[in-house]
DNA sequence: GTATCTGCAAAACATTTGCAATTCT
DNA sequence: AGAATTGCAAATGTTTTGCAGATAC
């Protein structure tokens, strides 16, 4: 689940996005960070740099990569989308005290075996929340 | 992944819960139709028979099922919360199309192979989505 | 110079909260 | 009567939409 990007914007050209000023710095965020962000995080993130930054581009942009599909939601919880610029198919797990989620590996040969043989698969998702081994030594 | 409650009052019952009309009513038709309602499908459906009814009840009364743990949250699209009186650990498959959601059932001994190992789980969600057989044969 | 992109303000939803009225025992 | 439950109206929070101004090619 690793991605390499040395140029954002060539990245973003190649899936058919016109690379403008915000639409790099939020994908870049999206790849530095590896902390499934919220809007919101995004949002505070780069409101530093980018003062004029407006939420509706934050939401304009995510929206446009999700189509795109070079970014996808991960809605772990109710109330909180996260964004993850990660595209190959793993799962989540949400830690209850620290709020931390961590990327899973997901050996999903075996889930196959069943009853989703019928159904013509395009998205899965895979999603945990308990405690972190650091808040369980706590 | 079958239950099967004769008496719903005393289910409640047993599961702290006084059981008043409206929670009776409420659990009933999660019960009887297996169709991981949202809140307002809920709300439209009970509206007939009980036309006092309010959202805030609806509201109210399945993050008290919540709380107790006979209702389980289904997250599986964003702004869609749906729910589940089964608590079984299954996964749930969206079809796209005709948006309804199938329960599936998952062999989830073989993904606990992995960095799963670290955390304290106290939650698996499995979610899936693509075209069911119905809409596919369209 | 024309298309597109951005960002403000308002609208649209979903969910929660405060509180008064109702119900149950 | 007393405690819990219900339901209205208002508040909150998130995401979308309409549109005018800014930007890019």
């Amino acid at each position: 689940m690793e991605i390499h990007i040395e140029n954002v914007g060539e990245y973003l050209k190649n899936s058919g996005i016109k690379p403008s000023y915000q639409r790099i710095r939020i994908f870049q965020y999206l790849v530095e960070n590896r902390n499934h962000p919220t809007v919101d995080m995004i949002y505070k993130a780069l409101c530093a740099e980018i003062p004029t930054l407006s939420k509706t581009t934050v939401y304009n942009t995510l929206n446009l990569f999700i189509e795109k599909k070079i970014v996808n939601v991960i809605v772990i919880e109710e109330n909180e989308t996260r964004y993850d610029s990660v595209m190959d198919v793993h799962g989540h797990f949400k830690c209850e005290k620290c709020g931390k989620i961590f990327d899973i590996d997901i050996d999903n040969e075996h889930l196959k075996d069943n009853r989703l043989k019928e159904f013509e698969i395009k998205e899965q998702h895979y999603y945990f929340k308990g405690i972190c081994k650091d808040c369980a030594n706590k």
